[in-house]
DNA sequence: ATCCTATCCTGGCTGC
DNA sequence: TGCAGCCAGGATAGGA
């Protein structure tokens, strides 16, 4: 599914062939496709546009918009599980079945399609409406191991839940959190404030080099949704440690991957690499609640 | 505060 | 072979 990688990836492919060009209106195949905002006001607001930045917030892509010289709000977007951004030829009568919304370029129409239609537009004056409850970016410097670890602290949640949880770290989902916590040697089912400061060190590296390592192979394509807007599919699937692994051997120990579920999400993780840390001593000395 | 369940959707899979 | 039913999966809302 489209996370911080597919999503930067596609929105690098896309920046130097949108930015600068102006809208020429819309067509809307799938209205529910659009959040809070009819069919006719999103295509009047897109007319005339002009492209000035591309951009990526955690899993949504940005187009920022500016009208004379003057800033003319975003139009803001998020794939979930099968969404996909295509720039096209202009071919109105070719249209796929699982278009939702096109937006009209001279020449080319830049297509959002998606097959479970769970992905969502957005056009608004106010970023922050859309993007306001989100965490900070795993890749940029204000995410620091120190950071993490006092996030850890400050709550009781189990990690794989919390580590899912944009408002707390935008951008993970469900595969690069559990190989994120392989490479940290962390289980998912921890409770995240008995991480201690180590812990919290390997978790912190390990989810900035799955997503840089991630980025380098442009993105994970595993099924028949993902693929870049060149209609390639992405390359770190081969690089995969435990995600869609359950039976097979660990790459670190040997040891068979196991499937389980958390927080209503398929797991995998290595048994032996990743222990509910602490066992029985640890754990009874340390419950104060 | 955190957890749990339902909801939104469709294609692919399983089992009969 | 055909078909019904189940399931995955990100985010969110509402209830416990």
């Amino acid at each position: 599914m489209p996370e911080l990688p597919e999503v930067e990836t596609i929105v690098r492919q896309l920046r130097p062939r949108l930015v600068g060009r102006t809208i020429l209106g819309a067509s809307v195949l799938w209205p529910r496709t659009l959040a809070g905002i009819s069919a006719r006001a999103f295509t009047t607001g897109l007319r005339g546009a002009r492209i000035r930045e591309v951009r990526r917030r955690g899993k949504f892509f940005v187009i920022a918009l500016a009208n004379g010289g003057r800033p003319a709000g975003h139009l803001v977007g998020h794939l979930r599980m099968s969404g996909r951004l295509v720039l096209a030829p202009r071919a109105s009568e070719a249209r796929s079945t699982h278009d939702r919304v096109r937006v009209k370029l001279d020449g080319q129409d830049l297509i959002f399609s998606d097959v479970r239609k769970f992905g969502r537009l957005w056009l608004t004056p106010r970023l922050e409406r859309v993007l306001g409850s989100l965490g900070p970016e795993p890749l940029a410097p204000q995410f620091t191991a120190a950071w993490l670890a006092a996030g850890l602290r400050a709550r009781a949640r189990q990690l794989k839940p919390l580590l899912l949880d944009q408002r707390f770290l935008a951008g993970l989902g469900n595969i690069y959190v559990d190989e994120a916590l392989h490479a940290a040697r962390l289980h998912p089912l921890m409770r995240c404030d008995r991480v201690d400061a180590a812990g919290a060190r390997r978790l912190h590296a390990a989810i900035r080099r799955v997503l840089a390592a991630a980025i380098r192979r442009e993105g994970s394509s595993f099924d028949a949704f993902y693929r870049t807007p060149e209609g390639q599919p992405g390359r770190y699937q081969h690089q995969f440690r435990v995600y869609g692994r359950a039976g097979r051997p660990c790459r670190s120990c040997g040891a068979p991957i196991a499937r389980l579920v958390v927080g209503q999400r398929g797991t995998h993780i290595c048994p032996r690499c990743q222990r509910l840390s602490g066992g029985r001593r640890a754990r009874s000395a340390s419950s104060g609640r």
